[in-house]
RNA sequence: GGGCGAUUAGCUCAGUUGGUUAGAGCGUCUGGUUUACACCCAGAAGGUCAAAGGUUCGAGUCCUUUAUCGCCCA
């Protein structure tokens, strides 16, 4: 066998080439790909599908790259490993982001296009940014079982999703109803509670008065009632005043009284202010407001002005006494509170005065119709000053909800939705959480989802969209003119009963009972029933006869939430409602990894889903991931153009080096903050990105002046520049340490060649074990413990930071160093040679999960020069350390003792190096020391000496009980392990004495200081007889050997001075 | 308003159930080219653990209050 000649690899990692090679390596033997009919056990993840609205940025990088660390690990560790790949629709999101450039570049609107054309663009933006998704996932090294991949809009997620749909609306959990929604009069569709956004903004405060009808003598004429939003008085169908003014004012007194009695000195005159200002109130105003309560219980009605219509006045609690009038108008279709008030005074009614498109609808007198909210406010509050009813108008800002898609302002607007009803579904998924079968990681996170959940408010599930699933539901409205209404309710149990009916469908043939569900609503005021059919997937025959003219059904033309497919992604990719063999296989999943905001819309959801159709949680553990933000704290978000390019990163730093990154970042309890810089294409300069300059189509370079483009660059005078990356210098520790394990691993090699013969001619014996390699042995058992568990309870952090003192402050730094002088010995060559093999095999097997590429290729060279590895037996070598056992632990080689001795060493070594910087002595200069110690401590450090001469350039003239210090020395006292150990380096040569003296004075007060704290500690009665005996026993031993240290240091100081 | 979290070295962060003199990386300073690595090596300086009070023999760690910041919900 020819051997590669390891002295021409190269000085750095080359990342770039390793993970060229490596990742179609692993593929193309087909390590990522799980089979169902595999006997091990399964360990499955679920990806949270990235939506396709855009590329992944660094937080993406950091979900995915702990999945994948997951992944790797147990795969290594024998289990049947799936991690399932894919991406959402993102319904909203998506159809937003691509009508938004089809306006921008085409000046198209989706109605231009219709709702075939609009969706096809929108698949052609999906199947782009899909790939472009998979593609970054594979770069980052993703061992996704790439075979599997899905798309929430798919066929097989589509027959999902209609089957729960189907499920639902079977069981009568799924009804249609008015509700208040967050319409987006851009987007023209109801958004969710979560897809808005709060902004302060400066507005007004309107204060219009409305006439009494027929007020008795000496009651109001008036009440005057103020709005933000003048216009939505053309839909008031009420004015509220409180049914009990003297008890809510009364209830108010008892609450500032309470807050005064906790009050800070400062805090008290405002609040002493506060009562006076209600006590003021109350006196003007009680007894008007309670005479408007009377008249509200005698049912005076009111003119609601410039509509020609009659409003009731009515007492209800929501009217706030002590706030402006103590009267309120009532918009039940445009207010949310208002809505509450009309659900418990029902009379009252509800008047929805917009069209979709934000202009006023045809409920609202003529000269109105058509005016978009803004004109509409103008002129109503022209009209109704004209009308000589407007008392004033007040500054004031105000709290404007936004749409978080189209950036504009919401309209609450009540609308026919489709709901789910949640109180059964929602105490499951909250039951699987307090039972433990689902385990929130950080625990915190928990409550979060109980109270969430513990609302139950029902989900509404339709979006008035075009991308996304349609809701499976055909209606038809029909006259029930010829039929006498007292036998309606009959016709439509018998109907409900046998599943066919009067008005239904039901005598042709296609329809069946097992593929659809029939439901009706009676509306009696124009006496029409509607009848929806729902039918099951796979009924497409069914779906075309319905549609046929004759039938008169058409098909619901809203979509379904994102979130409603989403949440069957557990079970939708693994075949569901299909029972596959996958399904069997590998559900429930093992584990999820997300971030916090989607626990309530994505985590809770898909519990309920797996509980609802399958009977079982989704998964059994969540891990929560931090966030990351920017340097100022901001998340990171491509619309605000502070997110970090994963690809960036890989380019300058390499796979390996962000995914080390992103895992020693993951502690549980933060978020973590990115320093976020440009790097210049021209000169390589960094420099921080600010909220200025970062959404900058380009910028100039703050070192060599020239101009480079950004993400945001479009003109094409601005993206024919080069192009500068977005980077971070939080991924260089991970580059300087991948770099550093190549070095260590091109030492080995270096120093490996020839190995096996080696090994066999000698064969092994315990006894050639040197203390340094029971040492490496003793950690190298630890350090694989520690991982492991860390790991398995997503502490990545732990991990990862346990990896690297080790490799780095252990392994390289000692182990790696001393085996320079060793090799230099025949006989010494062979073990070092073999515990040199065997600790980088189990180094880069426990670094693979973080670093795939890197280790990949260290243990390919590996292989080369050491196809059998192994301390007392040997084994050959897997083909890839991506399918290589995970590490046991060898804990018969844990020895406390072995490494205690080794620290005692690295001491003396560390004292001897620290009097050769403090006299800024060049290594070339051969140092002597001495070295007082015991006779055990002798027998450790005698074998040292040619380690002494390796790692310090220094000889220890004396070891030994009698070691006396040389005239001229820096001295050191230390604790060993048996007792003290004092270090006298001579530098008889070399020494400045005033700064020797001076350091040593220091260094006795530092222990005086000590010793006092002890002796503190030690005087105290308290300590003495309530602190535990080991505990107070350690301080004894303790202030016997820093007074040992301290009579060393000062007669060193004598000496110095003598 | 309610909930959750944070505040530790110049910067970014660790710090297990309370127990030696609170750690790392970067940055700063000093000095280096030794059988891999300057993306390196050997050292050093740098901290009233946000503030106040409490529990305890003992508090960065537990409790209370306050301040500042962030996120979520209303």
């Amino acid at each position: 066998m020819t051997q590669m000649d390891f002295k021409s690899l190269p000085a750095q990692y080359d990342h770039a080439a390793a993970q060229a090679k490596w990742y179609s390596f692993w593929e193309d033997r087909g390590y990522f790909h799980a089979k169902a009919d595999d006997p091990r056990p399964p360990y499955t993840i679920v990806i949270p599908p990235p939506n396709v609205t855009g590329a992944l940025h660094i937080g993406h990088a950091l979900n995915n790259t702990l999945q994948d660390i997951l992944i790797r690990m147990k795969r290594m560790q024998g289990f049947n490993t799936l991690w399932m790949p894919g991406t959402d629709h993102a319904g909203i999101a998506t159809q937003a982001v691509v009508e938004r450039r089809l306006f921008e570049e085409e000046k198209k609107s989706r109605h231009d296009l219709g709702r075939e054309g609009l969706v096809k663009r929108i698949w052609d933006w999906k199947d782009k940014y899909e790939a472009r998704i998979l593609g970054q996932l594979r770069q980052m090294g993703c061992s996704c079982d790439w075979q599997r991949t899905r798309f929430t809009l798919d066929d097989q997620c589509a027959r999902a999703v209609r089957e729960w749909f189907f499920k639902l609306f079977q069981d009568g959990k799924i009804y249609r109803g008015k509700r208040l929604v967050n319409w987006d009069t851009f987007l023209q569709t109801a958004v969710s509670d979560d897809e808005v956004f709060h902004e302060a903004t400066k507005g007004h405060f309107w204060h219009f008065k409305y006439p009494v009808i027929d007020p008795k003598p000496g009651e109001p004429t008036h009440v005057t009632i103020a709005t933000t939003r003048p216009e939505t008085m053309l839909g008031d169908t009420a004015v509220a005043v409180h049914p009990d003014p003297a008890a809510a004012f009364d209830k108010l007194a008892a609450e500032l009284r309470a807050k005064l009695l906790k009050a800070t000195a400062k805090e008290k005159s405002e609040l002493e202010e506060q009562v006076t200002k209600l006590q003021d109130r109350r006196a003007a105003m009680q007894s008007q407001l309670e005479t408007f309560r009377d008249m509200a219980k005698r049912g005076v009605m009111l003119e609601l002005p410039l509509t020609g219509r009659k409003i009731p006045l009515i007492a209800d609690e929501w009217a706030k006494p002590e706030l402006g009038s103590g009267a309120v108008k009532i918009t039940p279709a445009h207010d949310a509170n208002d809505y509450e008030v009309w659900q418990r005074n029902q009379q009252i009614g509800a008047i929805n005065i917009l069209n979709p498109d934000g202009t006023l609808n045809d409920s609202v007198p003529e000269k109105y119709r058509g005016l978009n909210v803004k004109k509409a406010r103008e002129a109503v509050v022209a009209d109704i000053e004209a009308a000589g009813l407007l008392v004033e108008i007040e500054d004031r800002e105000i709290d404007l909800a936004h749409s978080d898609r189209s950036k504009t302002p919401i309209e609450p607007y009540l609308a026919d939705q489709w709901f789910v009803k949640m109180d059964d579904l929602a105490q499951s998924a909250m039951d699987a959480v307090t039972s433990e079968r689902v385990e929130i990681v950080p625990e915190r996170y928990r409550k979060g989802y109980l109270d969430w959940l513990g609302e139950k408010r029902d989900w509404p599930i339709g979006r008035q969209l075009w991308w996304g699933h349609r809701v499976p539901i055909w209606t038809r409205q029909t006259s029930f003119d010829g039929f006498p209404e007292s036998t309606l309710g009959a016709a439509i149990s018998n109907a409900e009963a046998d599943k066919s009916s009067t008005f239904g469908p039901s005598k042709k043939s296609f329809l069946t009972p097992e593929n659809h569900v029939v439901r009706y609503e009676v509306n009696h005021a124009d006496r029409t029933i509607v009848t929806y059919v729902c039918l099951r997937p796979g009924s497409e025959k069914a779906e075309r006869q319905l549609e046929l003219n004759s039938s008169g059904y058409i098909q619901e033309s809203d979509v379904l939430d994102t979130w409603f497919s989403s949440a069957l992604w557990p079970i939708s990719t693994l075949g569901w409602p299909n029972e596959t063999p996958e399904l069997k296989k590998f559900y429930p999943t093992s584990a999820l990894v997300t971030s916090r905001d989607i626990i309530t819309l994505w985590v809770a959801r898909m519990v309920i889903a797996g509980l609802y159709n399958v009977g079982e949680v989704p998964f059994h553990e969540v891990y929560i991931t931090p966030k990351i933000l920017d340097s100022y704290g901001e998340t990171m978000s491509k619309s605000k153009g502070n997110g970090v390019d994963p690809l960036d990163v890989i380019d300058k730093f390499g796979a390996d080096a962000l995914r080390f990154g992103l895992a020693y970042l993951t502690t549980d309890t933060q978020d973590v903050k990115l320093t976020v810089d440009f790097e210049c294409p021209h000169c390589g300069a960094q420099f921080a990105q600010t909220k200025k300059n970062r959404t900058l189509p380009r910028i100039e370079c703050e070192k060599c002046g020239k101009p480079f483009s950004t993400q945001w660059a479009e003109k094409a005078e601005d993206t024919a520049l080069p192009r500068g990356a977005v980077v971070s210098e939080r991924f260089e520790l991970g580059r300087n340490f991948a770099n550093k394990l190549w070095n260590a691993a091109r030492f080995s090699l270096i120093n490996l060649e020839g190995m096996a013969a080696v090994r066999s001619a000698e064969g092994f014996s315990e006894k050639s074990l040197l203390l340094e390699d029971r040492w490496l042995l003793s950690r190298l058992a630890t350090v694989t413990q520690q991982v492991s568990d860390a790991l398995e309870h997503y502490r990545f952090a732990d991990a990862a930071r346990t990896l690297y003192d080790f490799a780095w402050n252990e392994f390289c730094s000692f182990y790696v160093e001393m085996t320079k002088a060793r090799f230099a010995v025949a006989d010494q060559r062979g073990t070092a040679q073999a515990v040199l093999a065997h600790a980088l095999d189990i180094l880069m097997r426990l670094l693979h999960p973080m670093m795939p590429f890197l280790t990949e290729e260290v243990w390919q060279l590996l292989g080369e020069v050491a196809p059998e590895r192994g301390i007392a037996k040997l084994q050959a070598a897997c083909d890839s350390v991506c399918v290589a056992e995970w590490p046991n632990a060898d804990t018969a080689r844990q020895d406390a003792a072995i490494e205690s001795q080794f620290a005692d060493f690295q001491a003396v070594l560390g004292a001897v190096r620290e009097a050769r910087q403090r006299q800024n002595i060049a290594f070339k200069e051969e140092l002597e020391f001495v070295v007082r110690c015991d006779a055990v401590t002798v027998k450790l450090l005698e074998p040292m000496q040619p380690y002494f001469k390796q790692m310090a350039n220094a000889k220890a003239s004396q070891i030994g009980p009698a070691g006396a210090p040389q005239d001229v020395s820096i001295s050191f006292a230390l604790t060993g392990r048996q007792g003290p150990i004092e270090v006298h380096v001579d530098v008889s040569r070399f020494i400045d004495k005033g700064a020797e003296r001076k350091r040593l004075e220091k260094e006795l007060e530092n222990l005086t200081k000590q010793i006092g704290s002890i002796d503190g500690k030690l005087n105290n009665k308290g300590f003495v007889d309530k602190a535990p005996a080991e505990v107070v026993q350690q301080q004894r031993d303790k202030l016997v050997e820093l007074r040992g240290q301290l009579s060393s240091i000062q007669t060193a100081i004598d000496k110095l001075a003598g």
